[in-house]
DNA sequence: AAAATTCCTTGATCGCGCTCAAAGATATAT
DNA sequence: ATATATCTTTGAGCGCGATCAAGGAATTTT
């Protein structure tokens, strides 16, 4: 099954980067925009590709990964259903410094880049758009950097997880990993065993409780307190 | 002694970024631009500050840096003249999430976000500029997380080598370190004595001589192919 | 020119997080 | 239901880079 243009202009106009531009520019858009079918494993984008779009994920999720040259990956993002990604890539006209790869089976649409283009001169908002997400990006990966130059293991595990939590008002908060231990791992640039052991001793230490990927938390605050 | 409107405008016409206004565009960011003057070691903005512009660097050097609960200070980034910041926290009119502060005397630009903003509405070409600004600082920071995740403290530091011998055609390289070692080594997320003994082990190897701030690459074939 | 401060180097030691190895659990495919 | 692959946990040991300490060099201040 195919999603027709006026399908895709539908989806379009529910993303805030597209919500205050007119049906017309919506359907110019769209003749821009195909859909793309992913299943799990498989792969979006190179590192090295040159990239001619952006891509927005409508299901699944996708990671974003480097190499080091003995081949070890890190996943340097994951990308949610109602993200988007390549934006920047698309804007310097360079190769992609990571390669893109699906998680889950996944559901995306790539925007070429000649249509947004074309809208970055119609629409200012559109501009502004861009520009707030690309913001939104660069401070994550601000928290990033300092996150794994100033962090102990622990400390980065007590974030992803209080990051997971958001701003839940119980002090018991449940959740779940969004993805496997060995992506979360991967993403806080530790090894699978190292996750394990952390996960294992705030579990000794009556923090969380742990089963596959459901956590329950057992004291927000404390584990917002909770050194070494 | 303090600029005029004019020569902000001169100024301003030499940046990429407003190559492309017309004259009275130019004037009108004049209007919302004043420049400001810091001496070595003043903070330009506090982490936690409230953006109202953007800033250029027009003399000096900036560092931008995020510190540990310990205090344990990181530079994120050093920001050299004809370079700006800010940008990326203007648009999410979120707090800084770094400190920025002057590593020399510098003579800066603030650029207020209202004009930015007209400027945004005027002239497609603007938001380009900015978009492309945005996306090379995203491309840095993705090679950073790179870089921090899967290399050595010896490969970290020849990359930092080979990045400031850029794209020299001969094999033997002069170049000089554009700040002191004690923030090189911050900068690459490395402490000042381990990076001290890996400049000693590159010496000892045949790689580089060195002497203060001034570095001698032996080779930078070899450099490039030295492994631990 | 002397004093003071900051920057840099070298040595000794320690510990966090990685590696290697192997078994157990879970998900996927047949 | 069984087989297979992938994910996760646990144990033992080690090495990279940090920490602590102290002396030397360079820069800045007086």
């Amino acid at each position: 099954m195919t999603l027709t243009g006026d399908q895709i202009v539908e989806i379009l106009s529910r993303f805030p980067l597209f919500m205050q531009t007119s049906p017309q520019q919506r359907a110019r858009l769209a003749q821009g925009t195909q859909e793309l079918r992913v299943t799990k494993g498989e792969i979006v984008a190179h590192r090295g590709d040159i990239p001619n779009g952006f891509f927005i994920v409508l299901f699944g999720q996708i990671k974003l990964c480097v190499f080091s040259e003995q081949g070890d990956e890190k996943v340097v993002e994951i990308i949610n259903q109602r993200q988007s990604f390549g934006e920047a890539v698309m804007f310097l006209n360079r190769p992609y410094p990571v390669t893109a790869s699906a998680i889950q089976d996944s559901l995306l649409l790539h925007v070429n880049q000649d249509v947004v283009d074309e809208q970055l001169l119609l629409d200012p908002t559109f501009a502004k758009g861009l520009l707030a997400g690309l913001s939104s990006r660069l401070h994550t990966l601000i928290g990033d950097v300092e996150t794994f130059s100033l962090r102990s293991t622990a400390q980065r595990v007590i974030g992803y997880l209080l990051q997971l939590a958001d701003d839940s008002a119980d002090d018991i908060v449940e959740i779940d990993l969004p993805v496997s231990k060995l992506i979360v791992a991967s993403r806080l640039s530790l090894t699978p065993e190292t996750l394990s052991r952390v996960f294992g001793k705030l579990h000794k230490v009556g923090l969380i409780d742990i089963q596959g990927r459901s956590v329950r938390i057992l004291s927000l605050r404390r584990l917002k307190e909770f050194q070494d």
